[in-house]
DNA sequence: CTGGATCCCATTTGATACTG
DNA sequence: CAGTATCAAATGGGATCCAG
């Protein structure tokens, strides 16, 4: 037990309850190709309500994780974006893509 | 939207449904540097309940993350050790531990 | 010391319908 | 299209007491 230990402890623990939100390594995962329109998260992240993903993202966007540009064009276009911190997340993704891929067989039927 | 796509994004949600839930993250970087007991993880995850940290323990070691080996002296020891699939989470504890240290200043006191 | 059992509450998430 | 409103359900997690 030492201060060093403690700081990672820290540091884990505070980025635990950004990405340990439900949806959101996945909804980072999307976004790390680029801006997406809500009705395009809606659709890639199958099965989440748009309560829920409206609350994630305001709630990411609180965080300063993603940036919402808003288009007053109609219809309406809304797409969000990360942010230089948010890109700074996409480490972490990748690290979860990999670890995946090496132990979690994935059985989706295609 | 392609096939390769579609394999990253499930090997990301599969993969943050174990390092999601709460605690977890926690509890994989402390056993990182070695074997802990029950109390020892307790007194790291300062505010866990004994409830709840064996009910994470439990689920860490049926998901194969960690190994549970039980001393039946007096007084009872046991103790919980990464497995090598838990070590290959390794990778993922450790970039959210720098995306903390750059981002998320901690505000504990000592 | 290492938990199991029980009770209970707060928060999160989902389903569905609806609106500007 | 991009959400909001409302209600219902699941889940997480703390407190407490107890046992091997």
């Amino acid at each position: 037990m030492n201060a060093v230990h403690e700081a990672s402890t820290c540091a884990v623990a505070a980025t635990a309850e950004i990405i340990g939100a439900k949806w959101t390594a996945l909804l980072v995962h999307d976004l790390s190709e680029g801006p997406r329109r809500f009705s395009e998260l809606e659709h890639s992240c199958s099965g989440i309500s748009p309560r829920t993903l409206a609350e994630r993202l305001r709630a990411l966007e609180q965080e300063g994780i993603v940036e919402r540009h808003s288009y007053p064009e109609s219809p309406p276009r809304v797409e969000y974006e990360l942010t230089g911190k948010g890109e700074s997340l996409l480490p972490i993704i990748d690290a979860m893509r990999l670890f995946g891929h090496s132990w979690l067989p994935c059985h989706h039927q295609h």
